[in-house]
DNA sequence: TGTACATCAGTGAACGCGCGTTCACTGATGTAC
DNA sequence: TGTACATCAGTGAACGCGCGTTCACTGATGTAC
């Protein structure tokens, strides 16, 4: 809500990007990839049909940056979660996985779509520039967590491969609700577990 | 192609049900679940667009029975990778693990249509049963396991789950090819790191 | 400071398309006698 | 074995809808003088 609640003047929205791309995400939260369509969003925005071509393209150029701005955030909050963790390698790693958890459970559409999707176009360039950091932060989390506990470095690829898949396992299993035994579980136990196994997964490669 | 090759009746198909099936199948792996209509799927198969109607209902019904056949296919994959391992109960997890994989693999557009979709009624009999008796061979592979290391019982839900997680992510990021460190490596070396992550995710809960 | 004008951002009518749904129909099948 | 008829499965025309795209437009903004 940046925007002056007096009677919008029609012309000129000066902000419309953004506010397309907070009504594409509302939208996308709302009814769901299947039913996301650009005359939807445009009609949530407040603005004609039209609106969002200059701004986009069409339908596919919104949800690639739409997409884009997803990694963005993932790597926001793990570095959010990082922040509030211990100094220590193993800590921090573990905190980027539960942080990569709770992306995915409170950004469940954003999820599917970066995820499990097509529709983006992934080789875009800020697209692929905003996966590409998110990855690499992971690796740098699991290379200082195996520095640490003086894993051998040939394995290190091998062990990134591991932890992602392990968080991204947990991820979209709770965020898609289908880990009853898991997401019914009081969140406290739920992240040491999840921990647990994330900074197994990365170390006893 | 269990039809005959002569040029087909026009009236009464006799298989029809199935027919759409692999129509819908086919549809989902060409154009993905996004373009996905029973216009199309009908039109593949060879037939009226209202055809079939009297099968499935709707679209939504065509798309939960596509997916109750595949959560019976990944039982089936996973049953025929066990088979083939050794009957240690350890490689009978990790042979369904890997089966997991394999399935998520090599049927990807099928894989996104039971995990990452919200379009099939996941309420419907049918596909929920097929889901449960998926879910509950992995709690048995998983059970067994742990009972031949000794690991306590009491832990067994989030075993798991943990396991669970583990081979989701991994088949998950294959599947899309975002794990490219594990793609591109040759598979036998593959499947032995992946199940080593598989059992140490089940056993060390 | 004030006027003229180019540029730019968003409008709204029109279009063609594929979709799901309805409905009267028709041809094949199977059963009764 | 042969005929009559009910049932059933798939047809095809028609409909209304929301979609993306095009295009001439209009009103706001910003710059030159």
């Amino acid at each position: 809500m940046t925007e002056t609640s007096a009677p919008r003047a029609r012309y000129h929205h000066g902000n419309l990007r953004v506010a397309l791309l907070e009504a594409a995400e509302a939208e996308l939260v709302d009814k769901g990839l299947e039913a996301f369509s650009l005359r939807s969003v445009a009609a949530r925005a407040g603005v004609t049909h039209t609106a969002p071509k200059p701004h986009f393209g069409n339908t596919e150029g919104l949800l690639t940056a739409l997409c884009a701005l997803g990694f963005r955030r993932l790597v926001e909050v793990q570095d959010h979660a990082k922040a509030a963790a211990a100094a220590d390698p193993v800590a921090q790693l573990e905190a980027a996985g539960l942080g990569y958890i709770a992306f995915a459970t409170s950004n469940q559409a954003l999820f599917r779509l970066m995820f499990a999707s097509n529709r983006p176009n992934f080789s875009d360039q800020d697209l692929s520039q905003a996966a590409r950091r998110a990855f690499a932060a992971l690796e740098t989390d699991v290379a200082q967590a195996r520095r640490s506990k003086g894993c051998d470095q040939d394995d290190d690829a091998l062990a990134v491969a591991s932890a992602w898949a392990t968080a991204h396992g947990l991820a979209d299993l709770l965020s898609s609700g289908r880990l009853r035994a898991l997401s019914t579980m009081e969140s406290n136990r739920r992240d040491e577990m999840a921990a647990r196994v994330l900074s197994n997964s990365a170390l006893s490669v």
